[in-house]
DNA sequence: TAAAGGGTTCCGA
DNA sequence: CCATTTCGGAACCCTTTA
């Protein structure tokens, strides 16, 4: 019963003597308040697995329902193929940041060596040995590896490394898909064709201009699609490359006993899930669709199947929106209303700053709070117009705060901003609008007015009449009246439902993305540089743009001066600015 | 019966 | 010396509403 509840470690670490280190994880950390936490999701998992057990007993005296799903299983193995026309390649720098560091500190190479200190960031191979991860906080790592040395983060230096692998990677495919600084997706089929090289060999001369321009090395998978592509970069990681053949039995074979946890998108929670019911390779999942078919909703469903079964993307993604921004901060233990207030002030100045940087409005906010015992509460609100000011997002949070009632000490609190609009779009319509004479009259901000402009109320409705329902008023007059709901309601079965109704039926309804993708504007803000980009609707041209925005040092990254935010979260900015996750919908495989 | 709203879960780094 | 466990974004799911 006293089974280590860490999470650093899923097999995707693959590290021998993992017993020990959770081991010394565990006692590192018990008695805390978050191992409580812990202990009781992972209860909260295994009573999840034990349901879905049962049901799947059932599900297994039931001869006609197994008929009937192993039917429509076998269909859907017949409607797809894999596709493996396409040649993919993954670059990956190893152990990035930590790299980069050795290059100017190359007497620490064989020492144990993170990147981070209170969070790490990246750790090189040695420290790796000892168990130490990323997102791993620095106390635990001092006690898994005691000499190891911490350095800062250099994230401007990161930066430069960067866009020196990323110039190498373009000439052989211009349209490449950057995921953070350090990874990097190509099609290569068009070189190869014209080349005539074979993909190892390519690959493997990649390589080498990598480490010699960087004196760093990278490691690289190759395959008919993305998902394959990345999953071989690890087969030979540090310093490797794995070659996955152009043919639905090569990509079988290697998934075949490749561990479900390794597929990008299942992790931790799902992880668990599937081996408590014995799902632990691909294989596993191929052979009993069925079974996964009654337990898990459409969705997931979809997406771990067809992944097993190495259909995923392989074509370049276009650009889709952001959809939130938002913003967190931990702190030490605060508990009266003033202090709670005060901290809503501040994040929402941070949310603020983030925001007009991005020069984004949104007018759906949602605070979100943790308690000193690590359970996580939110409530939101759909604010009655678009904004992107710290003295009204401070103000409809200062609202959810009531709402909520908290009458406990909090160690976390945050503010995110849903429903994005482009505050320059926004601008300008509200200049050819009915609405512009009134607010030059009321002196209101310009944004203020844009902010009641646009918003859904508005394209839906071309009659009059609706549109005089938007409703104008500054957030101090008329607060948007929002009933608290009392709690009594939810929490329990919360976690248990999803196992019963699923409806795997309904699966025309559920290609919401489609619908994003309705009228292709001409030209496009550049998320990067925010100029204006004439692509004509040509998305390959806007693509051009950003990869190239992205490799010029463009990107504009907060000069840290809050010790606060730490190394990982710069990271991932960047990179979700690029690609959102490889999992989004099912829809890429049918062209 | 489909969409909107609100809240939670999950992932990745 | 002590104790100390992140943050951002999207998917997903249930409930309410029109």
């Amino acid at each position: 019963m006293n089974e280590p509840i860490f999470h650093f470690y899923g097999n995707k670490a693959g590290v021998e003597g993992a017993d020990q280190i959770k081991q010394t994880i565990d006692d590192a950390t018990r008695g805390s308040e978050y191992y409580k936490r812990q202990q009781e999701k992972r209860q909260q998992v295994l009573s999840k697995v034990s349901k879905m057990q049962v049901e799947l007993e059932n599900y297994h005296k039931n001869e006609q329902k197994k008929k009937e799903t192993k039917e429509i299983i076998q269909n859907k193995v017949k409607e797809f193929q894999i596709n493996t026309d396409r040649i993919w390649a993954h670059f990956d720098m190893d152990m990035f940041y930590v790299a980069c560091e050795l290059l100017d500190k190359p007497e620490l190479k064989d020492k144990p060596v993170a990147v981070g200190q209170s969070i790490i960031s990246t750790a090189n191979y040695v420290a790796r040995k000892y168990g130490v991860r990323s997102a791993m906080p620095g106390f635990v790592a001092k006690k898994l590896c005691p000499d190891i040395i911490f350095v800062p983060c250099h994230f401007e230096k990161y930066k430069s490394v960067s866009n020196i692998f990323m110039t190498i990677l373009k000439k052989y495919d211009d349209n490449l898909e950057s995921m953070g600084l350090d990874e990097a997706n190509l099609d290569l089929t068009e070189y190869i064709n014209n080349s005539q090289v074979d993909p190892a060999t390519l690959c493997e001369n990649i390589r080498k201009d990598i480490f010699i321009a960087t004196q760093l090395t990278a490691s690289c998978g190759v395959g008919p699609n993305k998902m394959i592509a990345k999953l071989a970069s690890e087969i030979n990681k540090p310093n490797g490359l794995h070659v996955v053949e152009q043919s639905p039995t090569a990509v079988l074979g290697f998934l075949e006993k490749l561990p479900v946890r390794k597929i990008p998108g299942i992790g931790n929670i799902t992880e668990q899930i599937l081996s408590g019911l014995n799902f632990n390779t691909c294989k596993d999942v191929r052979d009993r669709a069925d079974e996964l078919y009654i337990i898990f909703t459409p969705k997931t469903f979809e997406y771990i199947f067809y992944s097993c079964w190495g259909v995923a993307r392989n074509c370049h993604v276009e650009f889709e929106d952001q959809l939130s921004i938002s913003c967190q901060r931990t702190f030490s233990s605060i508990s009266t209303q003033k202090e709670f207030e005060d901290k809503v002030d501040y994040i929402a100045e941070k949310l603020a700053e983030d925001m007009q940087q991005e020069e984004k409005v949104g007018n759906h906010l949602t605070l979100i709070i943790k308690t000193c015992k690590f359970e996580i509460r939110n409530k939101s609100l759909q604010l009655n117009q678009y904004t992107n000011q710290a003295k009204q997002i401070a103000i409809y949070g200062k609202q959810l705060l009531k709402i909520m009632q908290l009458d406990e000490p909090i160690r976390l609190l945050g503010l995110k901003m849903g429903s994005l609009a482009n505050e320059k779009q926004m601008q300008k319509q509200s200049i050819s609008t009915y609405f512009k004479k009134q607010f030059d009259k009321s002196n209101s901000l310009e944004n203020q007015i844009a902010s009641n402009l646009g918003s859904k109320s508005h394209q839906i409705s071309e009659d009059g009449d609706s549109i005089n329902k938007v409703q104008l008023q500054q957030p101090e007059q008329s607060k948007p009246e929002i009933i608290s709901e009392d709690e009594a309601s939810n929490i329990s079965n919360q976690l248990l439902s999803g196992v019963n109704s699923k409806g795997h039926q309904y699966q025309a309804q559920q290609q919401s993305f489609q619908q994003k993708q309705q009228a292709q504007p001409k030209s496009f803000l550049c998320p990067i540089c925010n100029n204006e980009i004439d692509c004509k609707g040509n998305n390959t041209v806007l693509n051009k743009h950003i990869d190239r925005c992205i490799t010029t040092q463009n990107v504009i990254v907060e000069q840290s001066d809050e010790s606060n935010k730490n190394e990982i979260v710069q990271k991932k900015k960047i990179s979700s600015k690029i690609e959102s996750k490889a999992q989004k919908s099912f829809n890429f495989f049918k062209k």
